[in-house]
DNA sequence: AAGTGGTCTAGACCACATT
DNA sequence: ATGTGGTCTAGACCACTTC
């Protein structure tokens, strides 16, 4: 027991134990609930930036799982960047400054941890005939049609990015019924998309493009094309967004 | 046993378990040498796609390891993309095709795997007094000196990229002495770089760099920016490299 | 009903870091 | 010497898919 913990171990951190332990009722997973739970606690600053977390076997005795299951709950957070293990010394929290890593943060995700408010403004919807792209991409028969969707993508109130999204019409039948989110609309109509390809590239902005964003033709954009698959492993969405490059950039953590 | 599978429970199968088989002698972890040693024999086609790889329990028995380190093996493939599991129905491999995902396919990795011969040609090796954008990211001290390399990238004779990087001179004393890979050197050096945040954004490129990469100025080309960490957390390479769009395009998997 | 992946346990030993 | 993460085992039960 560290003396310099000791303001730690009394009845702080026995109420803290118990916002770890599992729900007796859940049928989620044990790592799942613990993983959860302990994100919610590092967010919430239980620990600061570096500092060592309870060893696994102190989790493990103290929340009534065994070693294996806690440390399985740690992979998850690992993976995502939260933490970081150092072999015979702990484990430690990320430091915020750098925890802009996980696999490729994009989109709103970005926004939100600078701290500006997405928004996103309709420009079309509609019924169309597919182009020669989005019949393979999506692998359309002859004569299907598609759902297409153009907006506008706002971070207070500025244009970041145009996105235009195109789904059979088989998996969108009413292109207006879709709110804010397209993915929750999917989700509710029972074809969640779980997996998506990106292709990231660089393109100059055509007149078009450039108008609706706010920039001069031929300045240099990001163009993300992604086709989002269902857990059928079925292409029911292909988008592309063009994203301005002064407001937007990815950042991706690699790893030997 | 099922029987459609008879033809290759024999003598076929015996060697390749033989084949899969982990080392007596070697040090490394049971589940990182069965991971490898699948992963090759996936490579080298042993079963097609969308076909059912031997069940954990099989995998356990026959290698006379545990399942829960054969489990652990096929993590770091499904992790990698190769595999993907279907609850209550079997292990399969990934079709070629959907397999471009893993984390962030990038440079030689996707060249190589399109086919190409990657190579580089030096355009300048030597010290120089940083700028203010190196003294920043690198947190050298005022009056210190960088390392910086430029060089092209090739694939099969064609330049594809620009990449230029500048390291401390502490840790990079004689930049003539690096061969054809940096990181290569810097493993040597006991130094290795085993994190990397890349930063990617689109740039307009301008008339140097135009020039460089064979391509008309104002050209949009995606710039990555990459700031390479050792173990001890110290940044000790920043790299930018610029990419031929028309080459070059980024692939990364998401999942829900 | 049988086979498969998904989760969980209790205990063990090793390698590394800190003291 | 002690504590920590890293690996490994043998066995168990559940949930899902397939026949």
């Amino acid at each position: 027991m560290a003396p310099l913990n000791d303001h730690l171990q009394g009845s702080h951190m026995d109420s803290r134990w118990n916002a770890l332990k599992p729900e007796e009722t859940s049928t989620t997973p044990l790592y799942l609930q613990f993983s959860r739970k302990l994100a919610e606690a590092i967010h919430a600053g239980w620990w600061q930036a570096d500092e060592a977390l309870p060893s696994e076997r102190t989790f493990s005795e103290e929340l009534g799982i065994s070693r294996v299951t806690a440390r399985k709950a740690l992979d998850v957070l690992l993976e995502q960047g939260l933490i970081r293990r150092r072999h015979g010394s702990g484990t430690f929290i990320t430091p915020r400054l750098e925890q802009p890593l996980s696999r490729l943060t994009s989109f709103t995700e970005m926004l939100k941890m600078k701290g500006f408010e997405p928004s996103s403004v309709w420009l079309s919807r509609g019924i169309a005939t597919p182009t020669h792209e989005e019949v393979i991409k999506l692998g359309l028969s002859p004569n299907a049609q598609v759902a297409r969707l153009k907006r506008q993508r706002l971070a207070d109130g500025v244009v970041m990015a145009i996105e235009q999204s195109s789904l059979p019409l088989t998996y969108l039948p009413d292109p207006q019924a879709v709110g804010s989110s397209l993915y929750a609309y999917l989700d509710t109509m029972g074809h969640p998309i779980v997996r998506a390809l990106q292709h990231i590239r660089a393109v100059n902005a055509n007149p078009d493009i450039a108008a609706i964003a706010g920039i001069k033709p031929g300045e240099a954009m990001l163009l993300i094309t992604r086709i989002g698959y269902t857990a059928d492993n079925v292409a029911i969405e292909l988008t592309d967004t063009w994203c301005r490059n002064d407001y937007y950039d990815f950042v991706a953590e690699l790893r030997r």
